[in-house]
DNA sequence: TTGTACGCGTTATCAC
DNA sequence: GTGATAACGCGTACAA
């Protein structure tokens, strides 16, 4: 039984609290059937925190209209006048008024907002990617979150549950190296927001994927070596749960078996990708077979760092050794000799990532999984290259 | 005037619409001064959207208790018994909840989240100052928010807005090479989130800074050079407002001054950075002045592609001409000669500056912005190794 | 110990 | 054209 007079019959006994508006209380006159408020000294207008970011709310409060109607001015909804859109816009430019995202986020949830998850932001193959990424998305009106795994299995899952409960609006990943199970995918699968996964992929998930030109590069690169001259080719491979690897294996086979050489499962060098456990491959298979003439790394780093190794050693590269690799890492074109690598076209990779994610937002409910392979292509340099053209 | 009967008096017209409770009306009966409300049919309990994640409300329903219990439990607060903490992280772990962070956010009034410009992520020194960064980040439990203004000041700015109106709780930056003006950032200096500055800062804003060594970085390289006997060292520096240049170009002429050798301003050699730049005005350098018998490039990338370059027009090195770098790129270890190089500890500065962020929110109010310098260290490869010890 | 109801900032759906 | 207010999901002072 609030003490306050109507503001038409001014009687007090028929008042009733009816409710808050913005943290006003409400009033009704059962009287007259009227509903107001008591408006305070205008002292109370100060921002209660100091550091109160002007909202629709403020803007509302100074010319004295609705918040829906500044909502809607300041998207220039046709219902609203030109005059009050107007104001609205001067006033909000002059409060300096910033829309909230998060509230935006919480009443339209959807952030416009795209997680990615890398293994390695340090690796110029997935930095660029990025880039591509970045500049699709962001011409798209979506902001990029990235996180990266360090190639650890547990961060990749952190990292993963951090994103979609942070209500990212699509979920862009390349798996860790460790990452053998996916429940921590499938868990989210379920939510319906586009998965789009690239590079170390999966496939018993139904998500689109985009695909490096892997068994086409590992075709070239071998092909490239066969037409240099190279019988005994060395291939320097990584897990085999990783799609890649058995993907530009499959590529080498392809290119012994076009020019009729017969595969060796001898020369194929599983290691697990580190350099250490890369140049002990080397060193091992090249001490027991000395036949060897050429060394295809399936990194660029592994690569690079095979022929630091073997210059080393006093070896001649390419003239006895002949080394590639994969990725097109920019460091392919400052060692000497330069290295000859596949182009993986890393930021078209990142581009189209993107746009498979833009697609199945498109598509909506009738979206179907789609797989696409970014055509690379071969950068011959003088790592490989035993007979100058003359 | 609501057709509802008082539950108590059962009369009609003494009934009041009173304000909603959780989206359900409430009525006020004004004979009996009694509140209640209608319960409909429990039919509406299917969640409205087919993709509805679980929230506090669904595990409340589930369980019968209210929503702030709910709350309550999940982060163990100490008034919920034991056995109701258990009922309910029981069945939140059965409904797969995930407490949504936009929702926490805006009423929190944080996001835990904290957003870094950089100019470019392709670049290793800023892709491991981003390692850093994040290390310290997350294990202080902070998300990071990473977008590359690729040295334009226009996206830079963007970014920086679109941060903001993210409620980021800190801003880590790294202003691009155009930057020249800092409105952007004095806009939200207001908003009293940590603002925090590294590499390529600005004095005029009072914000706390992680600055490289670079006074040090300059002076121990061309000391180096001097020890090794070159006299006409060349320094090759970018433009003047950036002031890692200035710092670096004192730290020169200070070794200079120790060694009793005087500063020509003939030898620096002015360039926007870019490879072109300064691959042309190394060549113009080294037309016009024969004696030049060393180059101190202010980036390991422009060393590593003067070396290239050098050494196709046939230059010896570092017999002819020494080159030193800045940065310790991995790509000085790499290239031959290998690269004599300022280590300035990127993963160190990122942790510095992830450091600072987090002091500031710790101060609080009475934070007074700090300035830090990492230390780095000079790395002593062929490329400026005349005088081979013995 | 548990529940109620408001506030966070915005959008959207009605109602007028 | 404009206004009122539920809803988004959560935290929390205050009430019970």
């Amino acid at each position: 039984m609030p003490r306050v007079k109507c503001i038409k019959c001014l009687k007090e006994e028929t008042v009733l609290r009816a409710g808050f508006i913005r943290g006003k209380q409400r009033f009704l006159c059962k009287e007259c059937n009227y509903h107001f408020t008591i408006y305070k000294e205008r002292d109370n207008d100060k921002p209660s925190r100091k550091n109160h970011a002007t909202t629709i709310i403020d803007i509302a409060k100074a010319i004295g209209i609705s918040v829906s109607t500044v909502s809607r001015a300041l998207k220039d909804h046709p219902d609203i006048s030109l005059q009050t859109k107007k104001a609205v816009k001067q006033v909000a430019a002059d409060l300096n008024y910033h829309p909230n995202t998060l509230a935006q986020g919480l009443s339209k949830r959807e952030t416009r907002t795209i997680g990615v998850i890398i293994p390695d932001i340090e690796t110029y193959f997935f930095s660029s990617i990025l880039t591509g990424i970045q500049n699709v998305a962001s011409a798209a009106g979506y902001k990029v979150m990235i996180s990266q795994s360090k190639e650890s299995h547990e961060t990749e899952v952190a990292n993963t549950h951090a994103f979609m409960t942070n209500w990212v609006d699509g979920l862009l990943i390349c798996h860790s190296k460790e990452t053998k199970t996916f429940d921590h995918i499938k868990l989210h699968l379920k939510s319906g927001i586009p998965i789009v996964h690239f590079d170390r992929v999966c496939d018993e998930l139904g998500t689109s994927k985009v695909l490096l030109d892997d068994l086409n590069g590992g075709f070239q690169v071998t092909d490239h070596l066969i037409s240099q001259g190279c019988k005994r080719i060395v291939i320097v491979i990584g897990p085999p749960h990783l799609n890649v690897c058995i993907k530009r294996l499959e590529g080498y086979k392809k290119a012994l078996k076009k020019n009729n050489m017969e595969f060796d499962p001898s020369l194929v060098c599983h290691t697990n990708l580190s350099i250490k456990s890369i140049l002990e491959n080397v060193d091992a298979i090249m001490k027991k077979d000395k036949s060897i003439d050429a060394i295809f790394s399936i990194s660029d780093i592994g690569a690079i760092r095979t022929i630091v190794h073997l210059k080393k050693k006093g070896i001649k590269i390419p003239e006895q050794i002949s080394v590639a690799g994969f990725g097109n890492e920019p460091m392919g074109e400052i060692i000497e000799p330069t290295l000859t690598s596949f182009n993986p076209q890393t930021y078209k990779i990142g581009e189209t990532v993107a746009q498979l994610f833009l697609n199945h937002l498109i598509e909506g409910e009738n979206h179907q999984p789609a797989t696409k392979v970014v055509k690379g292509n071969l950068i011959v340099r003088s790592s490989t290259l035993r007979n100058p053209p003359d």
